[in-house]
DNA sequence: TTTATGTATCGATATATTTAAATATATCTA
DNA sequence: TAGATATATTTAAATATATCGATACATAAA
């Protein structure tokens, strides 16, 4: 993971909205991008791109379902954020 | 460690100087401010802006020594936020 | 095929962050 | 105390990011 990596994820995270969207994906396992606009006080528009920096980090994997979208956590790339950061605390 | 905490330390680590400097702390166990400063290609108010947001973050402990100061990383803060982050991971 | 729904993109604006010059503060040494 | 050195703060400019309205696009349903 390089440095760009990590701080692309690290921006990805330093974000209230970003964190609630991904509270509510691990809550549900996955979640539809409709019911984010519900959840957050925010334009869909907002919500889109929020959403897009979450997929660009490599913290959800999108998954097109006709015409919805649900988001899953990519636990393995989100693992290796930690384990790179781990680094720092041995 | 609230969400607002958790949104301010990922945005000290949102930036490509900020990491450098704590790789640097990691490397050395501590670092000097003034070798942060031949380190990157910035001013010194610069540093002292992106230290300061290390040390808000609570990433990094500061310790003055005379006029210098020197910094080691706050493992056991840190080691929270990791731990907060991994429960998206299981 | 038409209409409705969910999501993405574009353009504009507001807000936040990064950066550095100028200046201030603290401490060491002569 | 005066001068030198290390770090912090203030202010302002440049840049990046967040937000939203308008609009485009894709797909499902009628």
């Amino acid at each position: 993971m390089t440095p760009k990596e990590i701080e692309r994820i690290s921006k990805a995270l330093g974000d209230p909205n970003r964190l609630k969207i991904l509270e509510e994906i691990k809550k549900n396992c996955s979640l539809q991008c409709s019911n984010i606009t519900g959840m957050l006080n925010l334009a869909q528009p907002s919500i889109s791109h929020h959403v897009k920096q979450l997929v660009d980090a490599g913290l959800i994997i999108p998954c097109k379902d006709g015409r919805n979208m649900s988001y899953t956590i990519d636990k393995e790339h989100f693992a290796k954020y930690l384990q790179h950061l781990g680094l720092y605390v041995i």
